[in-house]
DNA sequence: AGAGTACGATAGACTGTAGCTATCAAGAGG
DNA sequence: CCTCTTGATAGCTACAGTCTATCGTACTCT
């Protein structure tokens, strides 16, 4: 049986006639006459019943119809629905995105994103760079936004922008008078996020101190968030370093904001797998979100966004 | 497109892995891999992303996968639906029937034909001969129960039985005293059944009054039933000619009933139009029906059924 | 690092089938 | 009785699906 064989069916049930069912078909009377009677000999069923003045369908046939129609119609959903999807820029695009980036890129890209891909529905998951890779690499997601240089040559990615590292104080801190500050100068009291965020390791580095000594408060802390850390930092529990991207929520919270003496910053990716096929929709995300951000370092590193 | 392609969709979707699922299918892996490309090039979308430990469904893919599914299951129904419907023995079967058999005969066949062919399910329609003819030649019936000779070649039918005319009269009647009644002196004061129906004529023929004279009283009663006619005659209005399987109602409303002198009657047929193609269901509910009226005849011109 | 293994892609040959044109056969209707 | 309509049949062509054999590549294990 043959989706082909069910769209005769329907013609000639709907015409009552071999030959303009068979011009509604695009094909001959006698192809038509033959292909239904091979169908009818496979299902073992009179399909129509051939009278001098056309044909009309048997009882049995009727019955089947329906699922006839259903049949043919399931099948023209997925045609529809194909060409619909056809648009590699169009359809849900799963993005996962860490989480001392995901409150503040994410609502400075979601307009711009909407406006440039309007068939693109960005599903935006939360979650630290080991997860975002294990999904990734599971087909959970479909790319992410990560801040780390990729392990493998399995995934690609393009670089999005860079973010500058800026140093958190709270107003009475002494560092807070300087113009720029020196990241041995707040590795001394420096407050980190927990394990498995990728800032907590790029502050750390940034500061040198891979392993530093333990008994500073940053080793108590174990703040799951960046929120947390900067309200920990305006209360005057200590320093932090933070994305360039968080200085609005940083300068909020009423926290100072200092420029690092070495630029230390980190480079923003959109990741994927290597064979995932609609890389030009995550070429245009890339694009957008770049063209968003431009000219953002340079602002970030006047303490201004 | 095509419903093989739509199963290889399926099993690579659920196996994950071109091999096992071509196996699934019965085919070879390259045919499934051809098979699957060219799939994607007519619909222009990727279905499955390639990796070096199988395969996955692109997002777009799962989208159509609900789809696929609906297809594929509604294709599958046909072919259940037609297996059930191969017998000829089961199915619908739209039966026409006239009014002055209806009532007396489907109490008396309908649990035979049931017993016999219960996969058929019949659905008797009332409705005076020409009517019936007509619809059977619309195919809006599949057969008819008739009680006259047949006009063309395109119908076929089986005679079932033939059925006596009884002579119907008040017991207070004058001819109710003789065991057997001249259809002549019926004539006098017989009531008729109104237009259209075939026992009309075959009364009006079996008493030589093809063209009777006017004045009688059945020329202003227009009886609509067999039933009106019945009490009719039995509250004294006259008299009148019942088919032999009505006897049993005719006694019951108080009427007595004689053979009549020629012993006339009609013979009782199932017909079909010569073209359909389910001629096993017509020749089986032919040969219930005439197995359990046989014997009935010489029942019924002894009054008793 | 190198060999082995797993997996999908490709090539080339074969085959079945859907398609066409031309023609036939059977009824219907004037 | 002849003609027109309509579906069935015959014979041929072309394409599409399938197979076996082989390749390319990427992961894995020693």
């Amino acid at each position: 049986m043959n989706l082909r064989d069910l769209r005769y069916i329907l013609a000639v049930a709907e015409h009552g006639h071999f030959g303009r069912a068979a011009e509604a078909c695009g094909v001959s009377q006698p192809t038509l006459s033959v292909q239904l009677r091979k169908l009818e000999q496979q299902l073992g069923l009179a399909l129509f019943e051939r009278g001098a003045r056309g044909v009309a369908p048997t009882p049995a046939c009727e019955r089947l119809l329906g699922h006839v129609r259903a049949t043919v119609a399931e099948a023209d959903a997925i045609i529809a629905a194909a060409r619909d999807l056809r648009d590699p820029l169009a359809g849900r695009l799963r993005l996962g995105i860490i989480p001392t980036l995901a409150p503040y890129l994410l609502p400075l890209v979601f307009a711009p994103l909407r406006a440039a891909l309007p068939a693109l529905e960005i599903e935006p998951w939360e979650d630290q760079t080991a997860s975002l890779l294990r999904l990734l690499r599971a087909h959970d997601l479909d790319a992410a936004i990560l801040a780390t240089e990729l392990d493998g040559p399995d995934l690609t990615s393009l670089p999005l922008f860079d973010e500058p590292f800026l140093a958190a104080l709270p107003p009475e801190h002494a560092l807070a008078a300087l113009p720029r500050v020196a990241e041995a100068d707040l590795a001394r009291d420096i407050l980190v996020l927990a394990d498995g965020h990728c800032l907590r390791d790029q502050a750390l580095a940034a500061c040198g101190q891979g392993g530093r000594a333990s008994g500073v408060p940053g080793d108590t802390l174990r703040a799951a968030s960046l929120s947390t850390l900067l309200n920990m930092v305006a209360a005057g529990y200590g320093t932090t370093l933070i994305p360039g991207l968080a200085a609005g929520a940083a300068q909020d919270a009423g926290i100072v904001l200092r420029p690092l003496a070495t630029q230390a910053g980190r480079t923003v990716r959109l990741a994927w797998r290597a064979r995932f096929p609609r890389r030009a929709a995550l070429e245009a995300v890339a694009q957008v979100i770049t063209k968003r951000l431009s000219g953002f370092a340079a602002g970030a590193a006047a303490g201004q966004i």
